[in-house]
DNA sequence: TTTTTTATCATGGTTTTCCGTGATTTCTAG
DNA sequence: CTAGAAATCACGGAAAACCATGATAAAAAA
């Protein structure tokens, strides 16, 4: 008898879990080793024992502590995980990112259940694997065509956002003026536009509503 | 043998779905009778067929046609089904306007697995249900205190924009230009920045990302 | 150590937003 | 029928945001 794939899940949304468990229940060669609901659990059991999980389901989106902030903690402490991302977004910075973290499969919680059993037994195996609506922006993404409402000519990632501009970025998105984020910073209002602006153009928005929109899907805010 | 409650679920992502059927599954008194992934499938289901569902689950977050827009179907069709809204949000001003339009219950996605047979079970039963996070912003509220960052002292409900304002404000999240807006809508610009002061003045906010950011939180975009 | 990045500030000019105030027309509900 | 929304437009002024460009010091990386 083969040896089961051992799996942790990683959401805040214990439902969802339910519903991964349900759908992997129905998998002979899966088995659901434990769940998390933060990722600061995420952590602390990566922490504690040593890895047993053979890939990790893990969610982006999770308060305090997302997905992305996991996948840097894997990176620095070098551990080595196998790990698919879901995510309700299926937004190409975000693809981008989590791969550069070394994430191995990309599935949209659109249609996870149709695909999050290939998902796992292909990465358990050492092979990527992307649900088929992320392979579309993918493609579209390579073939030059606008993806996600025309703005992907961008090198720009969250984390290339340095600590101040995320600082200012953080504030703008709480309706504050520059004069008022240069008060709050102790900085020149001079400064506080200089962010401004690379901002915008780091982002590649046109004025500070897309900032805003910016920081909202990567949850900045 | 008594009869069994019947459930129908609506929810864009089949994983949540799942999970509810899942959850559901383990209480002998309820079963599900379908699902809907959109909004419009779960008005095409009761516009066709008379309604077989004793409760809906109904996601208020779905693309197109949101859980806002099914519940006012409803209410607009005098249709009389109860209804319990799964959502990802503890905003009080959501849990209002699901309320007003005769929402019978709301609960949270955070803990949906532990409430929803009980949910389900009180609402059957003619009364009304809400998950524990829930009645804590509510209680919080009635005592006077800050709910969700401080802005709460508002009677402006996302149903109280008008047509116009609602179709300017999702052309300003776009980070259209007044002028863009004007010429995009063949209206003087005069207008439109009649319509974004209106805005700023109902919503209660300061600047255009203020406005950016209650159409995300209200999923207006 | 040299180069690059980050953080900081500045000047001067253009555009856009924000604010107050008021007016006309059409449509709708009492 | 009439009062009140709703949609439309206008003017003038103040504040804020956006744009271009460049500079300096400290820290980090190569």
């Amino acid at each position: 008898m083969k040896k089961k794939i051992l799996i942790h899940v990683a959401d805040d949304h214990q439902i969802l879990i339910e519903g991964i468990v349900a759908v992997v229940d129905t998998d002979k060669d899966i088995s659901v080793e434990g769940y998390s609901l933060t990722g600061q659990q995420v952590i602390d059991w990566y922490s504690n024992k040593d890895n047993i999980a053979d890939v990790l389901i893990l969610d982006i989106t999770m308060p305090v502590i997302d997905g992305f902030q996991v996948l840097k903690y894997f990176q620095d402490n070098k551990i080595e995980q196998k790990v698919i991302v879901l995510s309700s977004y299926d937004d190409l910075r975000i693809v981008q990112e989590v791969l550069s973290l070394g994430c191995k499969g990309y599935i949209s919680k659109n249609n996870a259940s149709e695909h999050i059993l290939r998902a796992i037994k292909a990465v358990a195996n050492g092979e990527q694997y992307f649900s088929s609506d992320i392979q579309a922006v993918m493609v579209k993404s390579l073939t030059g065509q606008d993806v996600e409402q025309g703005h992907m000519p961008n090198d720009f990632l969250i984390n290339s956002l340095t600590e101040r501009e995320l600082e200012v970025l953080k504030l703008i998105t709480k309706q504050y003026s520059s004069m008022q984020i240069a008060d709050r910073l102790c900085l020149s209002v001079n400064t506080i536009e200089t962010y401004r602006k690379r901002l915008l153009k780091k982002i590649n928005v046109k004025n500070a509503v897309g900032l805003a929109m910016y920081a909202v899907k990567n949850n900045i805010v």
